[in-house]
DNA sequence: CTCTAATTGAAAATCTTTTTCAATAAGGAC
DNA sequence: GTCCTTATTGAAAAAGATTTTCAATTAGAG
């Protein structure tokens, strides 16, 4: 994904935090807190403060680069994601995460719960907890 | 709903913050954070701190007493919740929320899911947010 | 009514997040 | 490449939310 051009064509500047914390969400593959991010950074030798990780994270996700995943006790967390509005599927486990998308099967649900509740519909939120294939084959294993 | 029993058949004592805090809860049509509740609960001359606010809704959450429903912000705030695992619509407007069900909608997404992504799904948070039937009406006579 | 253990309240401790503001650095102009 | 403007950063402080601790209180069994 092209960070760098959505970056500037929004005004704003390639800095090295933004940089850096990028690069750190790109290798990843469970939604990391603000503070998980910085102490990732600092063990790099990236000497950025907390509060850049923090104003970083609201920007990226305000562009859209970077989606709020919570994980099994809700805690919420940050990912780089991809294009649309796509949900995850987070491990229970490992707390890895990916992405699915859920657009035939929510909008039949919307119109459902519309007519049922004499809502109108217009945004949502869904997320899925479960096992990860590797967890679920250590469990089995295990048993 | 008897949270008397509920409470008692699970060794809780029904003591004073808790009873006011149900009560609270049973005439709110919005969730409610524990500093809502506190101001609300101190206005009605029920001296009662908010550190009980807290441990309250930690117990009647784990006993299903109550749910956890975030705002269009995605703020958690807390509702009296009826039996079983249900979900939320919630107004961008006034913030009412209102119970629905999706089981069946829900299964034929999650056998889809676990089909492409090959995670076992074994938990899910699923939210609704629009409007309620008033505020939508308020806003087409407004336009 | 008494007694005991669960529960509470107040203060302190802990965390998380936001605000402030002077110092720094990105990137366009030259 | 250098200069200049302004966005951005870092550190400290402030603000807020939540948890822990512990003596005092109270629910409810006997």
């Amino acid at each position: 994904m092209d960070y760098k051009a959505i970056l500037t064509q929004n005004g704003y500047r390639l800095s090295q935090p933004r940089k850096q914390v990028i690069e750190l969400l790109q290798t990843s593959e469970v939604a990391l807190s603000p503070q998980q991010i910085h102490q990732a950074l600092q063990q790099k030798n990236c000497e950025l403060g907390l509060v850049s990780v923090y104003r970083t994270l609201e920007l990226l996700t305000e562009l859209g680069l970077v989606s709020v995943v919570y994980d099994p006790q809700r805690n919420p967390g940050y990912m780089l994601s991809t294009v649309g509005h796509l949900h995850h599927i987070v491990c229970q486990e490992c707390h890895k995460a990916i992405e699915f998308s859920a657009s035939n099967d929510i909008d039949q649900l919307v119109q459902r719960v519309e007519q049922e509740t004499s809502f109108q519909v217009l945004d949502h939120f869904l997320q899925l907890f479960g096992l990860c294939p590797d967890c679920h084959q250590k469990q089995i294993a295990g048993e």
